[in-house]
DNA sequence: GCCTATCGTTCCATAAACGGAACGCCAGGG
DNA sequence: CCCTGGCGTTCCGTTTATGGAACGATAGGC
């Protein structure tokens, strides 16, 4: 019986809340709270949440909301990321050419926009699919000289250069040259509701 | 003893889970799914948590604890901080007309380039005095439209499109219309090594 | 000594997030 | 046509996160 839970799956992946996850967010929530001379009923008072919410969130016994992170990183003037997230690197996506580092995502109302570290390695040309309708992807090139965008219609891009497309078809990532590309690139996705 | 409700001192932070931090949320959750070709019941099934579940928070009708989003995220192998619009604790530079927010700093060599998200309101023009020799600013628009540049030779870009200027003179910035702009900002700059 | 204030923890009823199951819907195959 | 399988949503009983209140502990004022 070779079943594989679910669980077994996620922790391929790295991430799971796990009592460590939960206790040292708990501890890093009190040494932010320390350094900034707050006491715990403080602190829970002006985030608007329950001394016991509080309380067990920094002993580690809970399992808090989105909501609750939330009041506390706002009162903490610190990012979600900083409470949850371990040091641990960003997500990186390794392609056949390119690798793509996911630095910042942020979102406008409809629209959301990602923000990758791209380096593109010589000798190899890299193929995406299809984003959905109304992506659009622009590059800043840093260093080297990049041939990109719609398969069909690929351009040069070189240093201190940028292009822009739509990528709602193939499109693809090559280095010309020998030297690695570096880039920036921001790829807009529309939020439609579809 | 001047009393302030604990809704109002989080409303000055900005920092809430509301409605719409909910929606904004499900809706990315569900583009990422999209992207990656997965239905609903299958990112449930291999993220161990129920269908339920993940269609209450695609439709932004529920408030997710910190197990339930560990485990989408590492499934969607993306950052948790890129499912919760972060609150950012990065410094922001204030100015007449533009809000800029420092992102990333890369450093290439004998380069270093500062990654800011712009936000030019209209209705004023902010002048920037020169930078160093060398330093270039490429300017990404998002939505609205810009006139940039030096304050001798500026130029109009409009939404999805770029502009790159040599920025050792005087430059100004200023939306068009009556909408504020929203762009990205690289400014490369060389290493002076005197 | 007492009284009060504040600290962090614990108790507890309520609200709500959870997952399993059943639902209606649609596309393909027999 | 019916039947099956997968889709996303909704229903619903169970689990649990929540905040108010009570708790013991500690510190300072009188």
């Amino acid at each position: 019986m070779v079943e594989r839970s679910a669980a077994e799956e996620q922790d391929a992946q790295g991430n799971r809340w796990t009592a460590e996850a939960a206790a040292g967010t708990g501890l890093l929530i009190r040494r932010l709270r320390g350094e900034r001379g707050l006491s715990l009923s403080e602190l829970a008072r002006r985030a608007g949440i329950g001394k016991a919410t509080l309380s067990g969130l920094e002993t580690g016994t809970r399992n808090p909301t989105a909501e609750t992170l939330y009041a506390i990183a706002g009162q903490l003037g610190v990012p979600l990321a900083a409470l949850l997230s371990a040091p641990e690197a960003a997500p990186t996506v390794e392609g056949e050419a390119v690798s793509a580092k996911l630095l910042e995502v942020f979102r406008d109302g409809a629209v959301s926009t990602e923000l990758y570290r791209l380096t593109i390695r010589p000798g190899a040309v890299q193929v995406s699919p299809a984003h959905a309708p109304g992506v659009v992807e622009y590059l800043t090139v840093f260093s080297g000289t990049a041939r990109v965008g719609p398969v069909a219609a690929p351009q040069v891009v070189a240093t201190g250069e940028h292009a822009s497309w739509v990528s709602d078809g193939p499109h693809s990532y090559a280095a010309i040259g020998d030297v690695p590309v570096e880039a920036s690139l921001l790829i807009r996705h529309p939020l439609t509701t579809g």
